[in-house]
DNA sequence: TTTTATACTGTATGGCAAATAGTATGTGTG
DNA sequence: CACACATACTATTTGCCATACAGTATAAAA
């Protein structure tokens, strides 16, 4: 492996598990797929479908989202928001991220 | 699984990427194994020895680190600090993390 | 009207890495 | 001498992200 490669795996492995942290920041509002998607686009997080999907599955198992199939524009998609364990695990995920987040700028000062 | 332990599960994801950030910027100056651990974890971050060693082994075969065996204080002790791939490496990671910062951040709000 | 873009939703698999749970030995000290 | 602490390391398990694959449906452009 090339060092750039290397390079790229730890990046990588910086942003793994802010995702889920993100998407379920996202989620207190709904969302189907595809819009939550460009929305964290938007907001300066690429995930790529294969990505996100089986992401929000592994959420969903476990009860943090709750997801509903709905028609809307001619369309159907399915709806993601958070439950209320949802709710409650994004607070507690919110204050340990505040934590990493003082250690870490502690440690690279 | 339990939702308690679904949360730990999370919350571990959460510091994942970051442990490679911090023993990064801590081997800017030169430490044996286990020093290093009781220096991450002074400033608060708890990082198992199973974890630590893979995890330095790695970044040695990647050329981020060189280790010396050196004796002190009568004992054997592996040394490690930083090379010069691993320097640059460690600026622009130290930037990767900040856009994380600000764009999780952004999401957050 | 055929092509092309884009909206939209997934699945399978492979490789990597952290956690867990060990093994080992040395040294200081009460 | 027992016990805690210092020091170093490995094997196995488990989980998940990324990549690639695989589709349907509608709108716009040509």
């Amino acid at each position: 492996m090339t060092d750039s490669e290397h390079y790229q795996k730890l990046k990588l492995e910086l942003r793994r598990g802010v995702l889920i942290l993100a998407v379920l920041a996202e989620l207190r509002e709904e969302h189907y797929g595809y819009s939550l998607r460009k929305n964290l686009m938007t907001k300066g997080l690429e995930i790529d479908e294969g990505t996100l999907y089986p992401l929000i599955r592994r959420l969903e198992k476990q009860a943090l989202l709750t997801s509903e199939w709905r028609e809307e524009g001619n369309r159907k998609k399915r709806f993601y928001r958070l439950s209320e364990i949802g709710e409650k695990t994004l607070e507690k995920l919110t204050k340990d991220w505040q934590q990493v987040e003082s250690t870490l700028n502690n440690i690279l000062q």
